[in-house]
DNA sequence: AATGAATGAGACTTCATTCAT
DNA sequence: AATGAATGAAGTCTCATTCAT
């Protein structure tokens, strides 16, 4: 069935485009990849690009649909794997860190590029990642915390904390993203001082 | 307002061209913000700017050696007013905080743009950047913390929650600078699994 | 008369831009030639140059590769046609000075553009003028001269009084290039001395 | 009497200014030298050069002046040494090839400018070099050739192997100028072709 | 679906020059 | 005589985009 007739030219080099934009934009941000720049990385000539894609601003919101498309699946398959509020926190803080610090361009867009980046494409951006925070808003709704806790600060603190990483993280420094997942979430869960 | 009567021939208008690129370069990055917006800014021709700073590069630098300066001094004045570290530690978060999260430009430059963001000037960004982070090395060192305890992690993990407020703060919100930075330093005092 | 119909998709314009720089670049020099001014004079935008050239120095590198050919194709064919070290010898003065003096002005950009005129294409300019002054050595070296000569000072002396001509002749002054030249070579050849 | 007090300060820097020009215009032509190059390597800032020179090609003027100046006395000297009008021409020869090769900055800029790269000098520079192309016309007038010798062609054949030295002599390669300037005279004088 | 050429705006920077001080 | 700051034009080059083919 799959290795049926016509196969590779499909339809289109469109992915191709988007994974070229995906990979530059990741890495230079938005003012920083020219379509030119995509064009070359996909093998075509800018002038093509737009055969598949009408705008920068489009190509880069169809790089952040699929980039929290995927961050999203990744987390909500990791936390329904573990029972428990902390396990499952645990396991979406570990799940949202691997996919951005490895090799997942898409969803490393998301985490670097701001919908301010692209003021014609703010509006289009924003809700993206809304969708995707929404989920953390379950997360840590469901924790069991003493009552003075202010919910919204503690899961953007974490969210913070986890996006940051991208500027300081580098693969084969001795911390897996799966550790550093697990040490932020302990931190927060136990604290730091030493029972008196 | 721009073109001021020309009277003032004295230390020139060089610090009013510094607060127009600190005023953009907080808002739009590096690669967003253009000279000849700068000049615009500082009511200036474009050309008129190279009178003051040799080169976009040199004038993104004079903006972050003011801005380490300022949050740099903000965070040691406050963390000699107290005693103990974690005091110290809070005291410091509250003015980093403050700092960014306020008026002052030159100090959200700091945190918004990064050294390889302008690759001409990553070499001088590093070490201004390292300069104030070395800061923090201190602050988090001091802290009494079980032997377990990662304390660089737990140094980039604060400080990228702190960091990250700049994306999701807006000021009239009901949470002060001051409160969410006691909140941060909170959550990772003391834990917030409830005592078992 | 410029922007033409539009029709004519085949093979571009590239040419048209090479004309126009050639005639600035041999009359103006490589500092005295903006790109804008080529631009104007092939009835582009310079922004649209780009499509064909990369940079200034590669247009001059084109032109100059033309040039080279062009003036070497013409002293070969001219020499091939006489007999006599002598003979040839003259007719390349003949051919050299007629393609820099009349209409040729990729061959005049040659003489008028040094390679260290334009830095960052000395490298690639420099062997197209060594290919072409090969020639001479090889026109100097067949000479039937008495054992004192040194033929490098005298193949630098004819070449340097035919190239200089550029600054001083203009067309219509009585003397035609092919007069001037062999005026050259009969100095050269027969000197200057009354025979006593 | 030459001792006197006021000694230094004298009548300005404007000498100063103008070695500076003199040595930058010989290297890098009119085009590639700019105003601010000068100053910096006059020791003063762009606008103080309007002190002594009211524009830059009145500066070019003056650098020119004292070029023609320079190099047609050392011609005059040289050949009023000399008795013959072959042993005047070859003293010429060494004065001019003596001058522009070496370290007169102020003879090169005459070799090396051309009135047409100034256009808004050209009126003015053109008749200084005239005014030094002059005393050539009485040294090849006053030399014994046949009747049929066009004496114009000789004499710009002799100027224009002179000057083109400078595109490629090289100090230290063994042959010094005054020889250079010996053997062109003779090349000329003798002619080459082997007494049959 | 893709190309190659072109556009018009705008990028950073340097130019010769001016002028109050 | 000199400065420091500014000007306005122009320098080379890149941008996102368009469009006939």
């Amino acid at each position: 069935m799959a290795a049926a007739p016509r196969l590779a030219h499909a339809d289109s080099r469109a992915p191709l485009v988007l994974d070229a934009a995906a990979r530059l934009l990741c890495r230079r941000g938005y003012e920083g990849t020219s379509v030119r720049d995509i064009a070359r990385a996909a093998g075509m000539l800018p002038g093509s690009l737009y055969c598949h894609f009408a705008t920068k601003d489009d190509l880069l919101v169809a790089v952040y649909e699929r980039g929290v498309e995927r961050i999203r699946d990744a987390v909500l398959a990791a936390t329904q794997r573990c029972d428990g509020p902390w396990q499952k926190l645990e396991a979406a803080c570990v799940a949202h860190l691997e996919t951005i610090l490895r090799d997942d361009d898409y969803a490393r867009v998301v985490v670097r590029v701001f919908p301010s980046d692209a003021p014609g494409a703010t509006a289009r951006l924003a809700p993206l990642r809304e969708h995707y925070e929404a989920l953390w808003r379950d997360l840590v709704g469901a924790l069991p915390l003493p009552a003075r806790t202010d919910r919204r600060t503690l899961r953007l603190m974490l969210l913070g904390a986890l996006n940051w990483t991208q500027h300081w993280y580098h693969a084969g420094g001795g911390t897996s993203p799966r550790t550093l997942a697990r040490q932020f979430t302990a931190l927060l869960r136990q604290g730091q001082e030493p029972a008196s």
